[in-house]
DNA sequence: CTTGCCGTAACATCTTCTGTTGCAGCCAGG
DNA sequence: CCTGGCTGCAACAGAAGATGTTACGGCAAG
């Protein structure tokens, strides 16, 4: 499978209302939002509805109708978006169970587990360095 | 796709080849260590090339075949392991390029490219400080 | 030379992700 | 009240990657 790019997603879609909302486009539809991203506005909506259920955007129904954020970008990290998408940890345990019989075998789940768990608290302690505001500023620099 | 298991097959292998070694058995075969992680011989082998080719592990050929470690389990991180098996980043960018048009469509890659690349020497940093001593011994209390 | 094991290619299967279509639900505005 | 535009969601197709399996050539100790 190609690479996980719902992080990537959801954090262009929140650039992008980040940067209407300043531009005083208070909303975007869906196909808006599709329409820099360049992909499907399905797509977008499921990544938006993540972001929803996390509180992290808000929705306008009927007509008219379309997202905006629910605070400000400099007051969600990427840490908030990674936990938004729930994105899949970076390593899996075993797909088979092993061997039972061999003491490493027996043992081994456990410990790995305490491992990936301190890798991935490494992870989100760096993702929550990073704020929209941060991505927006760096983005519009180039 | 099913969660990578990479990382946790060569941990699993270098853990038992280093216990087998501290029992005195010099050599193992892959079939031999395919029946602790409960997998097929031809994963092993794959994922003991890997650590061939970062100089994990030593192989002997013809007769009398075998796996041994290259260097002490001490001297072995998860690091060295993670980059030997050539485990993709947690997060990928967009899999169709963003529009050009767009202000944030432009720049976002690169501000990604940097956060994701700070987040994945967290990652690194993390897994140098567990070896392949710590996993052992770890796995043998339970 | 025989035998046991490594190295690797080819292939089947499974899973996940992305992208697409279709349709019901909702609500501002006329 | 009704229309139009957009959301929410289910269903499905296609692509990509990982695991597992079989098969076969190559190597070296005995």
């Amino acid at each position: 499978m190609a690479a996980n790019s719902r992080l990537t997603i959801a954090t262009h879609v929140l650039a992008w209302l980040a940067l209407a909302q300043r531009r005083g486009q208070e909303v975007l539809t869906s196909d808006q939002v599709a329409a820099s991203v360049n992909t499907n506005p399905v797509i977008v909506r499921r990544s938006l509805g993540d972001l929803r259920r996390a509180g992290l955007v808000t929705v306008r129904h009927g007509a008219g109708a379309g997202w905006s954020l629910a605070r400000a970008p400099e007051e969600i990290t990427l840490r908030q978006v990674y936990e938004a998408v729930g994105a899949q940890p970076p390593f899996g345990l075993h797909h088979t169970e092993p061997n039972l019989e061999c003491p490493v075998g027996r043992g081994i789940r456990p410990a790995l587990s305490a491992a990936y768990g301190r890798v991935e608290q490494a992870m989100r302690r760096e993702l929550a360095a990073t704020s929209i505001a941060d991505v927006l500023r760096q983005t519009l620099r180039s």
